[in-house]
DNA sequence: CATGAATGAGCCTTCATTCAT
DNA sequence: AATGAATGAAGGCTCATTCAT
């Protein structure tokens, strides 16, 4: 009785013990670890305790590190772009699109910053990695076609769109590794520029 | 004295045996290996190894893998900074030296990209790495304020400055790293518009 | 109801769930797999999947791995027990008994080589099981001389019957292993010898 | 003083700290423990620390505990074959030949049963250890034939050589682990049978 | 200055076994 | 009787670092 009442009130949350369960608190115990020691700063045994599971079972799900890494990484890449889609989903204008945008990115930058200052060596040394890495990759330059596309910009050149995504991309990197802050430059500056090239690129 | 004399005789060339020799060929092997597997993936025996010396030698001369990281870290930078200076001491035209610049840096993104694929992981880790990553960053920024003032072109605010040098320095690894073939993109419509960003910065 | 009735038509076959038949299952599953891999590379997980059951059921059943390595072996050593009774109630000659158990034998020393490999080891390490093989050595030593007994043959020392069934019992693994195979030496020649050897012990 | 006393005693003794000293002790360590547990019951750390060496130490010498269990094979192989050629060199009745045979494999069986009881496990799941193992059996056959032909006995079929060399084995082998006492067979009786069979291989 | 054998903490991973459902 | 998620001890192996010579 109190069991299906249970299941009633909160359907969604996975019953304790269900692999997918397991597998969501491990990889979000992994994602806090990546985040605040880097990959080769984390340990496999030390993301099982994290999530408050054993050794063994940390290894029930995932091959081994990188795997978890990826998935970690995956999770990242699912809910910035889930954030970017909603974004963009109202209706607005693109100044009010891009500051958003960055404001979205810039947080997640923030939140995902110790993932992402590992992803560059991994991306280098492991093919897998570097493999979805580049699949984001296509993945954004075919979302920013599409866009200009529907909002009924000129359309622009696919390399072009790549330089800007590695100035933002980089940009949002140095903000939410504080560099900013360490060089005494002044944010709200470095933010209004980044929005008025977003801006410049959906018009 | 009769190493003085030999010091003479062989004036660039250090003697084997002198400490300064021992260091350079063993930062020399440790840059190698990095460029080729990364921090993460590079031994200390292994440096000393390769560069014919014994394990005990290379503790001798760097107190940690790090230490010779930051080391070798310096000698790429040192190396740039040089070109760099010898690039921008030939009077030429803006476009020209923006030219010469950009092909400069491609080349060192290029022979550095394995040390420079672990550089942001050790930034974030290491507060040793990052002093030294900000230290290059800020006379970056100094170089670029005295450039224009030099040529005479008006002065910028040190925010887009460092915007551009974020644009940069992640496209040049973005090529270093063959990120623009596996995507497709045609990398000399990227460098054409980087020079052009390079020739508005310098006028 | 509906359970007894099934029983009563599927007489020999004991119902799945049937405690037996779940043993019988994982000690097939077992014996397949450590005569594949051998005992230390047999995992009792796998044992219970490869007999479609979980892990669980597998130590409801038995106490450790030890135990069904101790099943497996006495399924295999009633079975050719069996097969050797049969072999010596048809009443022949001696040539052509010594002939079929030669035969018999070396079956089954193929078919369970794996389990005999590490059947050594176990009996160095493991008491219940070095207790269980001196049983059997027992029990083989006590049917040789009933058997000549019964033939009407010259009872012989126990010592010698030890010997003999050493020779057999080591020439039968080296064939099984493929011993022969690899040493180049003729499978016909080495049969031949040893059934000559049976016959002149039963006779 | 002392020291250079020492080493004149001990001038075999390779000094602490040679990479053929330490090997060796790590080989006899491996040895102690495979024979007193076998493979399976032997860690390699536990190796390292009976020789008076970390872990790290074992590892610079031996790639994993197969490689370090091929060498403590090879090494009773060697001290066997030694012993053997020493006992054949002095020129005997073949009684006293085979007699003495008897009693020094009977020794080495004994010495080595432990890992002798890893050998068939490791034959089967192991290439490397199979080689190895059918290479001595090549050498022992090889052996046998050229005693014959040196002493003039006539020559004989190597399948049958074979199946000696099965039946020597596998008896020593019972006498090592206690066999014949768990059975309560009568060793001498075993062993002058024994002794017998070699006499009748040898003329 | 140089050597290289030795160290040992610590990581990754496996697998026999338990237990709540 | 059956399930299968979870456990955690244990083991294999690496690698940065030390130290006696």
């Amino acid at each position: 009785m109190r069991r299906s009442l249970n299941q009633q009130l909160k359907a969604p949350r996975p019953p304790r013990g269900s692999p997918e369960h397991t597998r969501e608190r491990l990889v979000a115990a992994a994602a806090k670890l990546f985040n605040r020691v880097g990959y080769h700063g984390t340990d496999s045994n030390r993301i099982a305790r994290e999530a408050k599971y054993s050794t063994g079972t940390f290894y029930k799900h995932f091959k081994d590190k990188r795997e978890i890494f990826l998935a970690a990484y995956e999770t990242w890449v699912a809910s910035e772009w889930k954030a970017v889609a909603a974004e963009l989903a109202g209706g607005r204008t693109a100044e009010e699109i891009a500051r958003r945008l960055v404001a979205l990115s810039i947080e997640f930058h923030t939140r995902w910053r110790g993932l992402r200052s590992s992803l560059l060596e991994l991306v280098f040394t492991d093919s897998e990695v570097r493999r979805f890495y580049r699949k984001q990759r296509r993945r954004q330059l075919d979302v920013m076609a599409e866009l200009r596309a529907k909002i009924g910009a000129p359309p622009g050149r696919r390399e072009d769109d790549a330089i800007h995504l590695f100035t933002t991309e980089r940009t949002f990197d140095a903000i939410a590794q504080g560099e900013l802050r360490d060089l005494g430059l002044d944010r709200r500056v470095v933010l209004e520029a980044v929005v008025q090239k977003v801006v410049s690129v959906l018009t």
